[in-house]
Parts: structure tokens; sequence; C-alpha cells
RNA sequence: GCGGGUGUAGCUCAAUGGUAGAGCGUCGGCUUCCCAAGCCGAAUACGAGGGUUCGAUUCCCUUCACCCGCUCCA
């Protein structure tokens, strides 16, 4: 194995890359670019298809509903969905989504830290005429000790002259203090270093409609998985289809990240693909270790098989209230330090939260067993639709609402994962034998975009015209790449750096005995298949 | 959002207060060759806006984008 190159190099020399051969381009770029938005050009868009076509045929179209497949509980069903980017905005209230990614946020000017403006409290202290408000991030056991500890500093005064702080009432959260130019930051040493509350919306507001107003406020969804929980009972009522059943969608989210980081990692407009699994309470834990397994050893058989792939439990600290397990498929991109991880996709236990939530308004995550969240007045904060989301089992009779395992898998991530794993600088051998510098990428067959490329070894003696009748007939059945220009050793150095697996040369053999070769990207090896059999023997490779 | 860095051709880089060079790549031609670097030729760039100046790619300001460190991360 050569010697990896700096993480930093490695992921400039892959940006580079893509850009060179297609791959990604900054969107807009003629006009400077758009912070958070990436363009797959001609190779990337293959690319990506593929891995989303991967995707669908494993978890839907090839999926036999008459089996269980290994390690499953039972057999189980899979169809799937297509729904809008633009849905009602009371599913994002019921969800959880208008709450969470509708915040206000002040800065502090001194630290530079951010604070959810409802999440700073703290209380007025008065020492000598001089009366300040101590804010704190401290955990509800510890603000007492830590408002007293800040204001001793802030007044200079030691432990043994607490007595002479005056504490003017109970504690208090920052959008109950009218005045922030006397709050003392959680982080700060000086009074007044806080903003003005500002609006941080993590979701993209449009309009339904000619006119704007507040009235037709639309959301861009923010993830699809909505999308499915809101059609369960279109899905239930249209197909016969019986629990235990998976509901699969690829789609667009997006999210108004604050900040877009890593290439397209984080990005503002990506796609997902998302399955929601429904299945009865009581086997739902055994369905969660199934996907969690299945949809490792997805990525793993698709060329992510090296230790930079990992799957990792969440801790009970870490899990949502209402889910029993999660855990995330990760991988050790090249952007990060070393040792860091970061996230391809998600598998989630989600109890009947979602299903519930959108039933009979939205659940608060925090009760156990899920209880409505309700507003001041006691009243529910959100409404759910009312609809009955309930499944019958039509063999037992046994009524309850389903939980729901979520596999959510971001196909941009995947993307650049599998562009990552795959790219590598190797040694191969020039016309002389001297090994010089290789870029390839050891794409998965199935994830190359192109499957081959044809080249006839030199543009004379009928040559040309044989590969090109190859290149006709294998391009009814898959993206293949033709060039009669220049070297051969060039024409097979520039495939080897867009990822395609094989190279199929005419040569002067072939006009003997109509064979040509075919050359492996990976090993070099070189072997020789009838004309008539290329097509076959590429289908067969690339599996 | 804060701090630091960067921005010149498709890519990687260079030079310069008097409008820019190279390597690779690309295209055309020669070569007809099984793993890029043999020859000839060609095209293509100062992120955007403003200011200073006789003149700005160069200096200043603003802005945008990317990278690094914070912050955020459902």
């Amino acid at each position: 194995m050569p010697a990896e190159a700096a993480p930093s190099k490695r992921m400039a020399d892959i940006v580079s890359l893509c850009k060179r051969r297609g791959f990604l381009f900054p969107s807009s770029e003629i006009y400077g670019g758009l912070n958070g938005f990436w363009d797959y050009g001609p190779l990337g868009v293959e690319l990506k298809r593929n891995i989303k076509e991967a995707w669908w045929r494993d978890m839907v179209t090839t999926h036999n509903e008459l089996i269980a497949p290994a390690g499953a509980p039972s057999a189980y069903e899979m169809v799937g969905l297509d729904a809008t980017i633009i849905m009602h905005p009371q599913v994002w209230k019921c969800s959880g989504h208008y709450d969470l990614f509708h915040d206000y946020m002040v800065d502090c000017r001194e630290s530079k830290k951010r604070y959810r403006y409802d999440q700073v409290r703290g209380r007025w202290v008065e020492y000598r005429g001089e009366r300040v408000f101590i804010a704190t991030m401290a955990e509800a056991g510890e603000e007492e000790e830590e408002t007293l500890r800040r204001a001793l500093k802030y007044f200079k005064l030691r432990p043994r002259d607490a007595g002479e702080l005056h504490w003017d009432g109970p504690f208090l959260t920052l959008p109950q203090v009218q005045d922030l130019s006397r709050v003392l930051g959680p982080d700060a040493q000086t009074v007044g270093t806080l903003t003005e509350p500002r609006e941080f919306n993590l979701m993209f507001k449009t309009y339904v409609g000619a006119l704007s107003g507040e009235e037709n406020v639309a959301f861009l969804r923010p993830e699809t998985a909505q999308g499915i929980f809101v059609n369960f009972k279109n899905v239930l009522d249209s197909t016969r289809v019986r629990i235990p059943f998976g509901i699969a969608q690829i789609g667009k989210s997006f999210r108004n990240e604050i900040t877009p980081r890593y290439f397209t990692f984080r990005s503002r407009e990506f796609e997902q693909m998302e399955i929601e699994f429904f299945c009865h309470p009581q086997s739902s834990a055994d369905w969660y270790r199934y996907w969690r397994d299945r949809r490792m050893e997805w990525y793993r058989q698709l060329g992510l098989s090296g230790e930079r792939l990992r799957l990792r439990e969440h801790s009970p600290e870490e899990l949502s209230h209402y889910s029993t397990g999660t855990a995330d498929i990760e991988y050790a991109f090249p952007f990060l330090p070393a040792g860091e991880f970061g996230e391809l996709e998600g598998i989630a236990h989600r109890g009947d939260f979602d299903l519930r939530s959108h039933m009979e308004g939205k659940l608060d995550p925090k009760t156990r067993p899920l209880q409505l969240e309700l507003d001041a007045e006691g009243k529910p904060r959100w409404r759910g639709s009312g609809k009955d989301l309930s499944y019958r089992d039509e063999l037992t009779g046994e009524r309850y609402i389903p939980h729901v395992i979520e596999p959510s898998a971001g196909a941009d991530r995947a993307a650049l994962a599998f562009l990552c794993e795959a790219y590598q600088e190797d040694q191969a051998p020039d016309e002389h034998g001297v090994p010089q510098q290789r870029i390839v990428l050891r794409l998965h067959p199935r994830l190359a975009p192109f499957k081959a490329a044809v080249f006839p070894l030199v543009k004379k003696d009928g040559m040309p015209e044989i590969a090109q009748r190859i290149y006709g007939e294998l391009k009814k059945r898959m993206l293949v790449f033709y060039d009669e220009k220049g070297a051969i050793g060039r024409r097979y150095r520039r495939q080897d750096e867009i990822g395609t697996p094989y190279c199929i040369t005419v040569d002067g053999q072939t006009l003997v005995d109509q064979t040509v070769t075919i050359r492996d990207r990976d090993s070099l090896r070189q072997w020789r298949v009838k004309i008539d059999d290329c097509c076959d023997e590429l289908e067969r490779l690339i599996g």
C-alpha cells in the first residue's frame, strides 16, 4: 500500500479530481458559487444515479416478500413512494421540526458563542447600586452555584462577601428580560455583549400561491420521512400490504444549515434515501437489529469494506427519549480529523412517535410514556390530523399503532464516501516498464459511471470500425465510452481516473480470430474474449 | 456567526503598479505504439463590485466562494 497523503491534501486532490473530471461543481459557479449547494456533473450524476438505483433495487424492487432474508425476523413487504417537497405546514408542527428548527438565537460579541434565546437563564443581582442579570447555561442543579460564582467574579468579591449581593427575584429565561444591555452573557466578562435575538429558521420558507403572507407560509421539507408517515394510511388502503412492511422513498430535502462545510458533506440541499419500516411493537427490537446490520452490509458490499466504515450504536444518553435504539453508519472521511467519523446513515427505532403525533397531535418526546405536548394554557401545542393511523391485524383482530424502524441514508454523503474510498494513487508501469504514479478510482462496477471503454489499439487496419460496432452493441445494454485518440496507455489511464472498471481493446489479433482483450482496472490483467461474448462477459463481471 | 488562510487557464502552481508564464490536461496534426511524459501546432485565466492611481491581477475597502480552527449540528 502506498503511504496515504495527509488528510487535507488527500481531500484537496479528491475535490480537484471531481472538478476536473466532472463529478461535482460548485452551484452557480459562474456567479461565484452559492454556499452549501453543489451540482453533479456528467460523471457525478451517473455515480449518484447508480447509488440511488442500487439502493432502490436492493431495498425495493428485488426484495422478495415471500422469503425472510437472512437475519430478518420474518418475511416482509416493501413498497415505494414519492411525496412532495412542499407539504402541509401542520406536518412540520406535528413532526417537531417546526419547533426544533425555528429558534431564536443570541450571539455574544465577547465570547463569540451563540445560544438559544430561550435556553439562557439567569437572575438579577444588585451590588452597590449596580444591577446585573447573571446569565448561565448551567444545568438545572448547578445554576445557583454558577451564578453566585460569576456574580462574585464580576463584582470582584471574595466568597465570604457573598452576603453583600442582593439577589432579586427567581431564575428567568432570557425572553423574560427586557433589557439585554444589563445582561452578563454566560461566557462573558462584561455586561451587554449579547446581541438582540435573531430568528434562525433551519427550514427553508416559501409561500404557496402568488400572494405572500403568514397565511400561506410553507416549508421545503427538511426530511423525506414525513411524506411517508402522512401517507401511511393511503398505502395501507391501496396496496394490501400487511405489517411488517416498509415504505421507501428517495428525494431531495432542504436544511438551512448554519455552517455548510466539508465539500458536499453538509449541504443545504441534499438527497435522502429513507425507509420507514412498520412492525408490531413486540418485534420492533428484532427489526431494528435486522435493519441496522442489513444497511451496514449494503455499504460493505458496494466497496466501503475497510476500517473507515463503522457502525456506532448510540449510547442511552444520546437516544431520543422515545427511541429504544439508534445506530449510525459512519465513515472516516478524509476531511475529518484522524479518528473522527461522519454520518452516512442513521437507523433509528422511532417507536410510535411519528404516527401518533400525526394522529393525536404533537407528542412531547421528553415524556415516557409519550404524552401530548401542551401549551401554556394546557391545550395541545399542535393539533394532529385526528385521523386513525392505527393498524388492524386481520388475522388476530388486534389493533395497534405500529412501531417504526427508520433507516435514513444520505445519497450525497454516500456518493462522497464512495468517491473518497475509491480514490487511490498507485503505481503502474509505463511503456518502458518504469513505474509511474497513477490516479485510479476503484469504484464498485455497479457504481462506476462508465461500465467499460472501447478502444481500437490503433486508428487503422479497420480496428476503429470493429471497435465502433462493439461500442454500439454494448451501448444498448450499459453506459460505455468510446475513444480512439492518443496512445493506448493514456486512454487506459483516463478511464482509471474516472473509475471505469473494464477496457475493451480491438487489436491485431482481433482481425484474425474475432477476439478482443478485456483489461481490468484494478489488477491491470488482460484476457481475450470473443467479440460476440463481450457483452455477456461484462454483465457477468459487473454483477 | 467569529477568527485565520486562500482565490491567476480545465487542474496544480509562478511572476508583476505598465493587462501574465509553466507543467499537466484539452483540441488539431504527425507517430500506429498494449499501460500517460516522442514531435509540431492551437485555444483557454487574474472570483465579483467599488476606491486610490495617468494606469490595478498587484495597494485599499466591500462582497462572494473554498480551506482550517471555533460555534452549530435536528
